[in-house]
DNA sequence: ATTGTGGCCTGCCCGC
DNA sequence: TGCGGGCAGGCCACAA
């Protein structure tokens, strides 16, 4: 699913229309339209208008328009895609599917030359809007420093792995990301995140900027090395142990009884 | 105020 | 071969 790899890669394909007036908006399904944002108000607000930067902070992908006008805020769910001119930053998605249908395109801005973005999302759990909350987000994964990090986790209470993808504390990353920082920081996702020292959230901070780090390079939040083992009755990829399958802040949670403490 | 829970949405996969 | 049920999880509303 999209996570804030993904979403980094969607923002690099975006950088491909900046600066293109934008003649038309079609938004056919008004549910993926949020904050009570309507099809015309859309149309009204960029036609005409160009993109002139494509910015992240975690999984919201933000696109700021000329002069006085909006930010597009789009978040992705976990299905959500984004072509540019009929090519999809990424090919291959996690619970996703490969194939590109019309009826699952949500939001299509066209440009001149039949060039156009599209947010192709099958499942709906995405959504567009107009100038969405940034201060909502917590400091962005991706530009994480330690200082920063042990800060947004002050205070907080429950599994760590909750909060880790509490957006609000950390921005961008999602359930397979967390995993693979958590399995590779070897912390059990369900400790109390007030029971963690500060040399474990240090650890964890390099876990995170490596795990980003390195599967960035292999093209996604799939490649982790834990996430072939993401199913019953597999082991860990570092000691051979038999895995754990629980359920940690509403999410599939994999780890090693035995690696992780 | 912060954390926990359920539901939304629908393609896909497994088992019968 | 077809079908039904379970599963996936980012995000939000709501509860505690």
């Amino acid at each position: 699913m999209p996570e804030i790899l993904e979403v980094e890669f969607y923002r690099r394909h975006a950088e491909g229309v900046l600066g293109l007036p934008v003649l038309g908006v079609d938004a056919p399904d008004p549910w993926y339209l949020k904050g009570g944002l309507t099809a015309a108000a859309l149309h009204d607000a960029v036609v005409g208008r160009a993109f002139v930067a494509a910015r992240r902070i975690g999984k919201l992908l933000l696109l700021d328009t000329d002069g006085d006008g909006p930010t597009v805020g789009i978040r992705f769910g976990m299905t959500g895609r984004l072509v540019v001119d009929g090519r999809a930053a990424i090919d291959r998605l996690e619970y996703g599917s490969t194939r590109l249908e019309a009826a699952w395109q949500r939001v299509q801005f066209r440009f001149a030359d039949e060039r156009a973005m599209t947010v192709d999302d099958p499942r709906r759990l995405g959504g567009v809007e107009l100038d969405p909350d940034e201060g909502a987000l917590g400091p962005d994964a991706l530009s994480l420093t330690k200082t920063r990090f042990i800060a947004a986790l002050a205070g907080a209470h429950g599994p760590i792995k909750a909060r880790l993808m509490d957006q609000g504390r950390v921005a961008g990353l999602g359930n397979l990301l967390t995993d693979e920082a958590m399995w590779r920081a070897r912390i059990d996702p369900a400790r109390d995140a007030s029971e963690i020292d500060v040399a474990e959230y240090a650890a964890l901070h390099r876990a995170i900027r490596q795990t980003l780090r390195v599967l960035g390079k292999r093209g996604g939040s799939h490649t982790g090395d834990l996430h072939p083992a993401r199913a019953r009755g597999t082991s860990c990829p570092r000691c051979g142990g038999p895995l754990e399958r629980r359920t940690i802040g509403g999410r599939t949670t994999f780890s090693c009884p035995r690696c992780q403490r």
